[in-house]
DNA sequence: AAAAGGTATCGTGTATTGCAAGGTACTGTG
DNA sequence: CACAGTACCTTGCAATACACGATACCTTTT
Protein backbone atom coordinates (compact mmCIF):
# COMPACT_ATOMS: atom_id res chain seq x y z
CA UNK A 1 0.00 0.00 0.00
CA UNK A 2 1.06 3.61 -1.10
CA UNK A 3 2.35 5.32 2.22
CA UNK A 4 1.71 8.77 0.41
CA UNK A 5 -2.04 8.31 -0.11
CA UNK A 6 -2.21 8.19 4.06
CA UNK A 7 -1.13 11.60 4.64
CA UNK A 8 -3.66 13.83 6.68
CA UNK A 9 -6.68 11.73 5.35
CA UNK A 10 -6.30 9.47 8.50
CA UNK A 11 -6.79 12.78 10.37
CA UNK A 12 -9.69 12.99 8.51
CA UNK A 13 -10.80 9.66 9.30
CA UNK A 14 -10.02 9.99 13.47
CA UNK A 15 -11.42 13.42 13.16
CA UNK A 16 -14.55 12.25 11.72
CA UNK A 17 -14.90 8.88 13.41
CA UNK A 18 -14.82 10.92 17.20
CA UNK A 19 -17.39 13.11 16.58
CA UNK A 20 -19.84 10.28 16.37
CA UNK A 21 -18.62 9.30 20.10
CA UNK A 22 -15.78 8.85 22.05
CA UNK A 23 -13.39 6.26 21.38
CA UNK A 24 -10.45 5.35 23.12
CA UNK A 25 -7.55 4.69 21.10
CA UNK A 26 -6.63 0.81 20.38
CA UNK A 27 -10.38 0.69 19.24
CA UNK A 28 -9.73 3.64 16.73
CA UNK A 29 -6.43 1.95 15.55
CA UNK A 30 -8.31 -1.64 15.05
CA UNK A 31 -11.87 0.08 13.61
CA UNK A 32 -9.47 1.99 10.53
CA UNK A 33 -7.34 -1.00 10.32
CA UNK A 34 -10.17 -2.98 9.31
CA UNK A 35 -10.14 -0.91 6.20
CA UNK A 36 -6.82 0.63 5.80
CA UNK A 37 -3.45 -0.94 6.64
CA UNK A 38 -1.78 0.60 9.26
CA UNK A 39 0.10 0.23 12.63
CA UNK A 40 -0.51 1.54 16.04
CA UNK A 41 2.85 3.68 15.62
CA UNK A 42 0.92 5.67 13.21
CA UNK A 43 -2.49 6.50 15.22
CA UNK A 44 -1.06 6.96 18.76
CA UNK A 45 1.29 10.04 17.49
CA UNK A 46 -1.63 11.53 15.45
CA UNK A 47 -3.93 11.33 18.04
CA UNK A 48 -0.85 13.28 20.66
CA UNK A 49 -0.65 15.90 18.19
CA UNK A 50 -4.37 16.32 17.32
CA UNK A 51 -4.87 17.03 21.40
CA UNK A 52 -2.01 19.19 21.59
CA UNK A 53 -3.40 21.72 18.98
CA UNK A 54 -6.52 21.87 20.94
CA UNK A 55 -8.72 19.40 19.18
CA UNK A 56 -9.36 16.52 21.18
CA UNK A 57 -9.66 16.50 25.01
CA UNK A 58 -8.74 12.87 26.67
CA UNK A 59 -10.59 11.10 29.95
CA UNK A 60 -9.12 8.02 31.31
CA UNK A 61 -11.96 4.82 32.05
CA UNK A 62 -11.20 1.87 33.66
CA UNK A 63 -11.32 -1.56 31.87
CA UNK A 64 -11.66 -5.59 32.98
CA UNK A 65 -9.64 -6.38 30.09
CA UNK A 66 -6.17 -4.36 30.47
CA UNK A 67 -4.79 -1.22 31.59
CA UNK A 68 -7.48 1.89 31.52
CA UNK A 69 -8.27 3.30 28.14
CA UNK A 70 -7.61 7.05 27.17
CA UNK A 71 -10.64 7.73 25.49
CA UNK A 72 -10.79 11.27 23.10
CA UNK A 73 -13.50 13.44 23.05
CA UNK A 74 -13.33 16.20 20.12
CA UNK A 75 -13.77 19.53 20.99
CA UNK A 76 -15.72 22.38 19.52
CA UNK A 77 -12.45 23.54 18.05
CA UNK A 78 -11.74 20.27 16.86
CA UNK A 79 -15.73 19.83 15.58
CA UNK A 80 -15.32 22.81 13.20
CA UNK A 81 -11.83 21.81 12.19
CA UNK A 82 -13.45 18.42 11.17
CA UNK A 83 -15.53 20.44 9.08
CA UNK A 84 -13.32 22.31 7.58
CA UNK A 85 -11.19 19.08 6.88
CA UNK A 86 -14.29 17.32 4.98
CA UNK A 87 -15.06 20.44 2.90
CA UNK A 88 -11.61 20.16 1.52
CA UNK A 89 -11.58 16.49 0.86
CA UNK A 90 -14.53 17.11 -1.06
CA UNK A 91 -13.12 19.43 -2.73
CA UNK A 92 -10.16 17.89 -3.65
CA UNK A 93 -11.26 14.15 -4.23
CA UNK A 94 -13.82 15.75 -6.50
CA UNK A 95 -10.50 17.35 -8.88
CA UNK A 96 -8.71 14.18 -8.31
CA UNK A 97 -12.08 12.21 -10.03
CA UNK A 98 -12.34 14.76 -12.09
CA UNK A 99 -8.60 14.57 -14.17
CA UNK A 100 -9.12 10.30 -13.56
CA UNK A 101 -12.45 9.98 -15.40
CA UNK A 102 -11.37 12.31 -18.26
CA UNK A 103 -8.57 10.01 -19.28
CA UNK A 104 -9.71 7.26 -18.53
CA UNK A 105 -12.11 7.38 -21.35
CA UNK A 106 -11.71 4.83 -24.08
CA UNK A 107 -8.68 3.48 -22.02
CA UNK A 108 -8.39 -0.37 -21.49
CA UNK A 109 -5.02 -0.21 -19.77
CA UNK A 110 -4.38 -3.51 -20.73
CA UNK B 1 -6.16 23.55 0.78
CA UNK B 2 -4.32 20.74 3.05
CA UNK B 3 -0.89 19.94 1.49
CA UNK B 4 -0.89 16.80 2.79
CA UNK B 5 -4.44 15.49 0.74
CA UNK B 6 -2.25 16.05 -2.33
CA UNK B 7 0.49 13.34 -1.11
CA UNK B 8 1.26 10.80 -3.86
CA UNK B 9 -2.27 11.73 -5.25
CA UNK B 10 -0.08 13.77 -7.81
CA UNK B 11 1.94 11.37 -8.90
CA UNK B 12 -1.16 9.21 -9.68
CA UNK B 13 -2.58 12.12 -11.52
CA UNK B 14 0.35 12.84 -13.44
CA UNK B 15 1.04 9.16 -14.79
CA UNK B 16 -2.93 8.44 -16.15
CA UNK B 17 -2.73 11.49 -17.83
CA UNK B 18 0.62 11.22 -19.42
CA UNK B 19 -0.90 7.39 -20.05
CA UNK B 20 -3.54 8.95 -22.64
CA UNK B 21 -0.70 11.11 -24.40
CA UNK B 22 2.26 13.09 -24.09
CA UNK B 23 2.55 16.54 -22.64
CA UNK B 24 5.00 18.70 -21.86
CA UNK B 25 5.55 19.82 -18.14
CA UNK B 26 4.02 23.14 -18.22
CA UNK B 27 0.67 21.48 -19.89
CA UNK B 28 0.21 19.38 -17.21
CA UNK B 29 0.83 22.11 -14.47
CA UNK B 30 -2.00 23.89 -15.89
CA UNK B 31 -4.52 20.94 -16.54
CA UNK B 32 -3.93 19.74 -13.21
CA UNK B 33 -4.30 23.18 -11.82
CA UNK B 34 -7.65 24.04 -13.34
CA UNK B 35 -8.77 21.16 -10.97
CA UNK B 36 -6.38 21.24 -8.14
CA UNK B 37 -4.55 24.43 -6.26
CA UNK B 38 -0.63 23.56 -7.26
CA UNK B 39 2.02 25.56 -8.03
CA UNK B 40 5.20 24.79 -11.00
CA UNK B 41 7.53 23.82 -8.19
CA UNK B 42 5.68 20.81 -7.07
CA UNK B 43 5.42 19.31 -10.48
CA UNK B 44 8.86 19.57 -12.29
CA UNK B 45 10.73 17.53 -9.13
CA UNK B 46 8.02 15.12 -9.83
CA UNK B 47 8.45 14.56 -13.24
CA UNK B 48 12.35 14.57 -13.02
CA UNK B 49 11.96 12.37 -9.89
CA UNK B 50 9.86 9.59 -12.49
CA UNK B 51 11.95 10.36 -15.26
CA UNK B 52 14.99 9.20 -13.03
CA UNK B 53 12.85 5.90 -12.16
CA UNK B 54 12.57 5.26 -15.10
CA UNK B 55 8.97 6.01 -15.47
CA UNK B 56 9.14 8.52 -18.36
CA UNK B 57 11.03 9.06 -21.22
CA UNK B 58 11.28 12.74 -22.86
CA UNK B 59 12.04 14.62 -25.49
CA UNK B 60 12.46 17.99 -26.91
CA UNK B 61 10.27 19.74 -29.46
CA UNK B 62 10.40 23.32 -30.37
CA UNK B 63 7.41 25.80 -30.00
CA UNK B 64 6.73 29.05 -31.88
CA UNK B 65 5.61 30.33 -28.74
CA UNK B 66 8.72 30.60 -26.53
CA UNK B 67 11.24 27.84 -25.28
CA UNK B 68 11.64 24.11 -26.74
CA UNK B 69 9.09 22.11 -24.55
CA UNK B 70 9.89 19.01 -23.12
CA UNK B 71 7.52 16.27 -23.96
CA UNK B 72 7.41 13.12 -21.83
CA UNK B 73 6.21 9.92 -22.61
CA UNK B 74 5.43 6.93 -20.03
CA UNK B 75 7.12 3.82 -21.04
CA UNK B 76 6.08 0.23 -20.23
CA UNK B 77 7.32 -0.06 -16.81
CA UNK B 78 5.36 3.06 -16.32
CA UNK B 79 2.82 1.55 -17.47
CA UNK B 80 3.05 -1.33 -14.80
CA UNK B 81 3.52 1.11 -12.18
CA UNK B 82 0.64 3.68 -12.83
CA UNK B 83 -1.58 0.58 -12.88
CA UNK B 84 -0.68 -0.77 -9.85
CA UNK B 85 -0.90 2.99 -8.54
CA UNK B 86 -4.34 3.24 -9.65
CA UNK B 87 -5.41 -0.12 -8.44
CA UNK B 88 -4.07 0.85 -4.64
CA UNK B 89 -5.98 4.19 -5.18
CA UNK B 90 -9.19 2.56 -5.87
CA UNK B 91 -8.74 0.45 -2.65
CA UNK B 92 -7.47 2.79 -0.31
CA UNK B 93 -10.42 5.80 -1.57
CA UNK B 94 -12.72 2.95 -0.93
CA UNK B 95 -11.33 2.26 2.44
CA UNK B 96 -11.67 5.48 2.93
CA UNK B 97 -15.62 6.40 1.76
CA UNK B 98 -16.20 3.09 4.14
CA UNK B 99 -15.08 5.01 6.68
CA UNK B 100 -16.74 8.22 6.01
CA UNK B 101 -20.11 6.96 5.11
CA UNK B 102 -20.61 4.87 8.39
CA UNK B 103 -19.67 7.94 10.55
CA UNK B 104 -21.82 10.56 8.79
CA UNK B 105 -25.13 8.41 9.03
CA UNK B 106 -27.75 10.83 10.85
CA UNK B 107 -24.78 13.21 11.71
CA UNK B 108 -25.86 16.83 10.63
CA UNK B 109 -22.33 18.33 11.68
CA UNK B 110 -24.21 21.90 13.62
C1' DA C 1 3.97 -16.53 42.68
C1' DA C 2 6.10 -16.86 38.33
C1' DA C 3 5.38 -17.11 33.40
C1' DA C 4 2.82 -16.23 29.30
C1' DG C 5 -0.12 -13.79 26.30
C1' DG C 6 -3.16 -10.17 25.17
C1' DT C 7 -4.40 -5.24 25.81
C1' DA C 8 -3.00 -0.41 25.68
C1' DT C 9 -0.04 3.61 25.32
C1' DC C 10 4.02 6.40 24.10
C1' DG C 11 8.62 8.14 21.93
C1' DT C 12 12.44 8.38 18.49
C1' DG C 13 14.42 8.49 14.06
C1' DT C 14 13.89 8.17 8.97
C1' DA C 15 12.13 8.80 4.37
C1' DT C 16 9.07 10.89 1.28
C1' DT C 17 7.08 14.68 -0.87
C1' DG C 18 4.50 19.30 -1.73
C1' DC C 19 5.60 24.02 -1.91
C1' DA C 20 7.49 28.72 -1.76
C1' DA C 21 10.90 31.31 -3.66
C1' DG C 22 14.06 32.23 -6.85
C1' DG C 23 16.52 31.79 -11.29
C1' DT C 24 17.23 31.13 -16.60
C1' DA C 25 15.84 31.86 -21.24
C1' DC C 26 13.02 32.22 -25.55
C1' DT C 27 9.25 34.67 -28.43
C1' DG C 28 6.36 38.35 -30.01
C1' DT C 29 4.27 43.09 -29.09
C1' DG C 30 4.29 48.02 -28.08
C1' DC D 1 14.47 48.20 -25.66
C1' DA D 2 11.11 46.92 -22.12
C1' DC D 3 7.59 43.88 -21.10
C1' DA D 4 4.40 39.98 -20.84
C1' DG D 5 3.70 35.34 -21.59
C1' DT D 6 5.66 30.81 -22.18
C1' DA D 7 8.63 27.14 -20.49
C1' DC D 8 11.92 24.99 -17.66
C1' DC D 9 14.76 24.15 -13.46
C1' DT D 10 16.81 24.16 -8.46
C1' DT D 11 17.19 24.73 -3.38
C1' DG D 12 15.64 24.51 1.24
C1' DC D 13 11.80 23.86 4.43
C1' DA D 14 7.75 21.67 6.65
C1' DA D 15 4.60 17.99 7.35
C1' DT D 16 3.80 13.28 8.56
C1' DA D 17 3.38 7.95 8.04
C1' DC D 18 5.94 4.30 9.56
C1' DA D 19 9.28 0.97 11.66
C1' DC D 20 11.05 -0.14 15.81
C1' DG D 21 11.28 -0.25 20.46
C1' DA D 22 9.91 0.60 25.26
C1' DT D 23 6.67 0.64 29.16
C1' DA D 24 3.03 -1.24 31.77
C1' DC D 25 -1.20 -3.38 33.15
C1' DC D 26 -4.48 -7.40 33.39
C1' DT D 27 -6.00 -12.27 33.24
C1' DT D 28 -5.09 -17.04 32.87
C1' DT D 29 -2.13 -20.87 33.28
C1' DT D 30 1.53 -23.49 35.45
Amino acid sequence: MNTQFKKGVLELCVLVMAGQKDYYGYELVNMISDNIQISEGTIYPLLRRLTQEGYFSTYLKESNEGPPRKYYRLTEQGKAYRDELVSEWVSFSNGVNRIMESFFKGEDRS
